[in-house]
DNA sequence: AATGAATGAGGTTTCATTCAT
DNA sequence: TATGAATGAAACCTCATTCAT
């Protein structure tokens, strides 16, 4: 067999590792989200990969190193799911925004099981992972922030508005959607709906118009 | 010995109790807030409440339930805050509300290391606290509904609103709010600016009228 | 009963604690003589002394630092045995010097597990054993080569030798003496022939005299 | 194939083999020397013999054999460097013993490291182990006693000498001198000074002649 | 012969809870 | 009622050795 040569084998073997890698990173994530970070041992994440105790341990320096790098896939997973709306489309900005939501929305929705231990875990671990999510939310609202600062400027966004204040409602608004239709649920919710639903609440209110 | 002096020994006994197991309450207070629920051991809390391991067993059952009824308390204190709209007052709804969501955020300012408890470690502690927690949040998404419905009906709620997807993003978007601003915080905030602010977005929303 | 105030109950557990340590002390200073540091595991310590896993590290950091007691405890112990010559005294300078040595073996022998443990063990374990055992040594042959220099000037040493080099000799002679004759031994050696045995060896040396 | 071939093989086969086996233990070596015997694992002898965790242990049978072997090594080299005085020789025994001693001297200086490791490491880490070392040690001494026993015959040695206090006196001077100069001395001491020095010391003793 | 991923027994330590005093 | 020493289950992690390739 030709694939045995020295090559072969060391590109096999990193393959394998990698592979193995994923393998234990999928059974923690559903043991995580299952049980939480606090009450999973090592023994359950090994029972569930199906791998030895030390075996672990050769691809994961610690649960809490194992842990982290799950945030950060969720994080990395999050952030490329948000996308503003661009102003040079023919849609209007108005027109864009259910789907700039809906794809926030949808980003979460496909890993349910790891938001699911970013809402209930991940806050108070250790400094580390602390520090991780705050900057990620800082990120987050920034974001929102200078959406609104340019909204204002093209003139779409009410002068007297708290940017601050107004941003963080948005953020907040989101994650409890997310929290309460998406992660506490089993069946998955009518993504386009709720979309429309925050973006109509955030845009022009809950009140009549005068 | 006359039954008076023995009843007021026993009354006496009673309120020693209930002063020790306020004692106890405070210190762990502290404690849970500083370090978090995980991170704080009994020793940290008979240490911080000056009684000995074993006393701290004669007034709670476990390191859990003393944790169980500080959360209690706390949402005890949030829903004797939220007091809605008075309709047959002279102020008009709109200019009542300010003082509704101040009436919260204060609320939550006066408890802010029972607040940052919960939002840092309730969550997946264990089925009986998630569950209480549920119900918590179940229960203030309800109020808001029911409010909304209300609105709707004075006409003061616009028609086509999902009630259930408006309720959800100002619950969330007050719960963002209160950890930014007020939990994460070292300073107190102006509140009031906060809550005007709160106002202003989920009342006319952030697009600027047609 | 008078003696259950608060400053007897105090008192009673200090000492209590004390003999507990002393306890748990002597059933490691026979297992380490036994079986090694190494192959000792904290569970043959509890096993030995009788207490839970839990009670040993009530009273010691670790496996090791109970240990470094240990060590310290010999060289105390050791450091107390060494006296040296009274040039005062009536007899003379070479009459003591039996006695001398003697004092020092009796101190080992009274010690022999510690030593045993001493001997075997405690060199390479760790930077700060290894530190301390160094101290101790230079000590006793510092000691050593003062009174080599002392007896010089007394004219009772020889003008030619080189202090070093002897100093080195007779501490290395007497700790090997000690392992072959003491440590190693099962039944007590006679220390006093020993200590005439040492004594006459390096006082006039091994050569006929001319 | 060729008989030739095959033995060919099979000899080239066998000195790569023993290339190999040497190879590995010479990284031991350094790395115990370094390290100590506990603090290395088989991780770190691999990776400094530069071959496979499974290469190991087609050349050795465990991590402790291999130690063994090493010890068994040294023992050999040292013995090998002692050689007593040639009564025949023209020069007086007297005059011939620095040499003796400094060729002991000799042979530990070129094998510090190993000697590092017998010194440091070998006591107590099993029965085996301990065996041997104490068997070498029984011959060395054994040697110096017979030596002295000559002597005595030869009339050089004092009559009233107790040979075996004498001997165990020699035998520990020198391995402490070995140990205080050479093992724990970075740069090499004047061996022929130390084994002047020993000599002077072990002759004629510390005490002025009267 | 060589590889290195996999194993799992065994190590040290922590900590919520109990219980004799 | 109050104490705090004692408990022991269970946590995390290491590492000498094996074995499929």
């Amino acid at each position: 067999m030709s694939d045995e040569e020295t090559d072969g084998r060391v590109l096999r073997g990193q393959a394998t590792r990698e592979v193995r890698r994923q393998q234990i990173k999928e059974a923690a994530l559903q043991v995580f989200a299952e049980r939480g970070y606090h009450a999973t041992s090592v023994s359950d994440l090994v029972k569930a990969a199906g791998v030895a105790r030390g075996t672990f341990y050769l691809y994961f320096q610690s649960k809490e190193s194992l842990f982290l790098e799950l945030l950060d896939d969720l994080m990395a997973e999050l952030r490329a799911g948000i996308k503003g709306v661009d102003p040079s489309a023919d849609a209007g900005v108005r027109a864009q925004l259910p789907a700039v939501i809906g794809r926030v929305l949808n980003a979460v929705s496909a890993n349910r099981a790891l938001t699911r231990i970013l809402f209930r875990e991940a806050i108070g671990l250790d400094a580390e992972v602390d520090a991780r999510l705050a900057a990620f939310n800082d990120q987050i609202h920034e974001y929102v922030i200078r959406a609104l600062r340019l909204g204002r400027a093209m003139g779409v966004v009410r002068e007297e508005l708290d940017l601050d204040v107004a941003a963080t409602c948005i953020v907040g608004g989101v994650r409890f959607i997310v929290q309460r239709h998406i992660v506490a649920q089993d069946d998955p919710a009518d993504l386009d709906a709720l979309a429309r639903g925050i973006v109509a609440t955030y845009l022009d209110g809950v009140a009549s118009p005068v």
